[in-house]
DNA sequence: CGGTAGATTGAACCGTCTCAACCCGCGTGG
DNA sequence: CCACGCGGGTTGAGACGGTTCAATCTACCG
């Protein structure tokens, strides 16, 4: 990843302990610092003046919080803790204070950020449920594999709720979709505890969806 | 806006003149520069591997191309022109050679740009077909005005498809979303040619939306 | 031992998609 | 000059996927 790579200068990291539920920070706050995340899973969520909510992604190990506010002064985001984790405090309130490497390492991740978003909002106006939440678990699965945990066995940090507003889809239907993709024999459901059971197909189902009827 | 100052510095720009359907650039070439629109309006797509593809945005003057490809060789989507119209390219293939001043313009656009597709999503997955057309259009009110153009009288650069392609909707739905807009008095809609007769109203449709039910 | 948060399942509803027909303006070529 | 094709837009009817609302179940916790 060479995300350590990055940080390991050596500077005075603050280091912030996670608890389920804890906010990092919330929209409107000050913005201190931003946060690179080194151990759990977080939710980020923006709302709209009128209400609406949306999780925009679960950050993990690796992942900067805080980007979307780098040229404003309070953050733009709720960053909530899913589990216990870790989060170091980046000591710079602006770019231009931090040491070139640093630099260069948020530009990546920003642009990274931005082409994700692009493609998940593709998958969200252009798939089926079924698609969108078989694609967001061969998202996850990577993810963790490349973290090095096992690509096939998983544990859901987030609710139905939280997967269904990150996916543009009720939590019923997150639901009923997990029970169709079991169905296929693609995951093994249990609670949140998942296996994946064919993960190639997993990623497949965005294609073969509009041939292979849902249901029989 | 003060995009123009931090380009002022006079170097030496290749200025690249632009005309309908022209590509400025296509996803996969060789990234050979950014771009800064200094005028007309162009719309930047993203294709996926199995050829479902999205308007991920509709560009125009201040607005910088290529960003999300800051951490590649390659351009990550297709920049297409809609009109005529102007593109700047500037002199920078990675980040760190540019100047300090453009350094930060840029992650000031990345930022922006982030949090702006953060909304979309949000407003993709939340609300109504109305409602996203009604938000399209305000959206592109404020944007026109910023740049000096009425915010009231507007002529769309793009077909009801590519509208819908941002909107995650269909060419048909978009068509029926501006009628039924028109029907209640907020817009007045001629072809591409429109009035926008109740901005206030049109920002508050998605809210509204809920109580006050789309057709009599 | 209730109480609560999360998950599952069912049934009815509804907004959008799909498919089709049709219209219009415009450029091209016979 | 007109016929034609074509891209873009509008309109209608029907189908369908996901939402909504409700009931039920479980695990966990005070």
């Amino acid at each position: 990843m060479g995300s350590h790579a990055a940080l390991d200068a050596g500077w005075p990291l603050i280091k912030h302990r996670l608890r389920p539920r804890q906010p990092l920070f919330l929209a409107g706050q000050d913005r201190g610092a931003l946060y690179y995340v080194h151990a759990g899973c977080l939710k980020t969520r923006v709302i709209s003046a009128d209400g609406r909510e949306r999780i925009t992604g679960f950050p993990m190990r690796g992942d900067i919080l805080g980007l979307e506010a780098l040229d404003l002064g309070t953050y733009a985001c709720d960053a909530i803790a899913l589990d216990v984790g870790e989060a170091w405090e980046l000591p710079c309130r602006h770019l231009d204070e931090a040491p070139q490497e640093l630099q260069a390492y948020v530009t990546r991740c920003l642009a990274r950020e931005l082409r994700r978003d692009w493609y998940w909002m593709l998958d969200l106006s252009t798939l089926s449920a079924d698609a969108r939440v078989a694609l967001f678990l061969a998202d996850l699965s990577d993810r963790l594999a490349a973290l090095g945990y096992s690509a096939h066995q998983l544990m859901l940090r987030m609710t139905r709720a939280e997967i269904g507003s990150f996916l543009g889809l009720t939590l019923e239907t997150v639901t009923r979709a997990l029970g169709r993709l079991q169905a296929r024999g693609l995951v093994s459901v249990d609670g949140r505890v998942l296996e994946l059971v064919d993960l190639a197909a997993l990623r497949g189902v965005p294609a073969s969806d509009d041939t292979v009827p849902v249901c029989h």
